[in-house]
DNA sequence: TTCCAGGGGTAGA
DNA sequence: TCTACCCATGGA
């Protein structure tokens, strides 16, 4: 029987103007295992496992001017862990970041139609870079039903279930996915020749040879945090730029066949245009060329 | 059956 | 630096 989970409410604080939908759904990550949205309540959930081990259930809405968040877990949260939840939240929805810059620049323009609602701009993450890592992995040369399909398999197999609700599971910690071994990754969870990258990277993770706080401190030029990102065996140009994106760095394009088709049908008559021409194109936005992209693309 | 997807590693030139 | 080839998987 499963026990009643212990709600714990807070609320953080969000920039002006923000838009709760318009960032939850900025991109695919919310449709990846373990997110939940509930359209009709506006509310974003998912599990997520604690670095201390515990397993909390959270909510997300907007509430006046901040984001009203319910944590449900098996005991009383300590005060570490609820300052890890703050700080999960606000990562993921990007509370800290400052594109004031961006959206200056956007409004200047006239040559882009951008499809940039007030209070958007900020595009969904996970709660952590490993997550964050491992998804965009699972993009990598496959449709985008495959990569939903990896995170699922990811999640049911490693990940560790809710103890009031044993039906829904966490994503896995790097130890677990370390743990589980390539083989594993190959055939029960279906990550094809992905297996050996997305192994790799969780056992250097989980062995303290690759420190993900390290990579996520500000202030670090972003030329070097691609080079250490390249030196990820999985981890080419197109996976730099998300993961880039990702860490709050715009200045680089993730150019894949969905950019190509993209940038070609609305650029080049149709024909599909060189990694040069797409560059040529949203060259001008310097350092927000990803968020430019982006919002282009709509 | 064949192609290819929100690519990347490796070998060889 | 560039190119060719290979890598699993499952929709279309």
């Amino acid at each position: 029987m499963a026990s009643q989970p212990i709600p714990l409410r807070f609320a953080e604080p969000h920039p002006r103007p923000f838009n709760f939908p318009a960032t939850v759904n900025s991109h695919g990550w919310v449709e990846l295992a373990p997110f939940s949205w509930d359209q009709d309540r506006a509310t974003l959930t998912r599990p997520i496992e604690l670095d201390t081990g515990t397993l909390v259930e959270l909510s997300l809405r907007p509430w006046r001017n901040s984001i009203s968040g319910v944590a449900s877990s098996a005991r009383p949260l300590t005060a570490a862990e609820r300052s890890l939840l703050s700080r999960a939240t606000r990562r993921m929805l990007r509370l800290d970041e400052d594109l004031g810059a961006f959206t200056r620049l956007a409004a200047g323009r006239s040559d882009h139609t951008m499809r940039l609602a007030p209070g958007a701009g900020r595009i969904l993450r996970c709660p952590s870079l490993f997550e964050d890592i491992v998804c965009v992995l699972c993009t990598t040369n496959i449709a985008w039903s495959g990569t939903r399909r990896m995170v699922s398999r990811l999640v049911e197999q490693l990940g560790t279930p809710l103890p009031h609700d044993p039906e829904k599971r966490a994503f896995p910690l790097p130890r677990a996915v370390a743990e589980a071994g390539p083989e594993f990754l190959r055939q029960q969870v279906g990550l094809g020749y992905r297996s050996e990258y997305v192994w790799g990277f969780a056992h250097k993770v989980a062995q303290g040879a690759l420190d993900l706080a390290v990579l996520e401190a500000s202030g670090r030029p972003t030329a070097e945090l691609r080079a250490e990102l390249l030196a990820i065996k999985g981890i080419g140009p197109y996976a730099a730029a998300t993961i880039l994106m990702l860490l709050g760095r715009y200045g680089h394009l993730p150019i894949d066949s969905a950019m190509r088709s993209f940038v070609g049908n609305k650029y080049y008559q149709g024909q599909t245009p060189s990694d040069e021409q797409i560059q040529a194109i949203y060259a001008p936005w310097g350092d927000w060329r990803y968020l430019a992209y982006w919002f282009d693309s709509g």
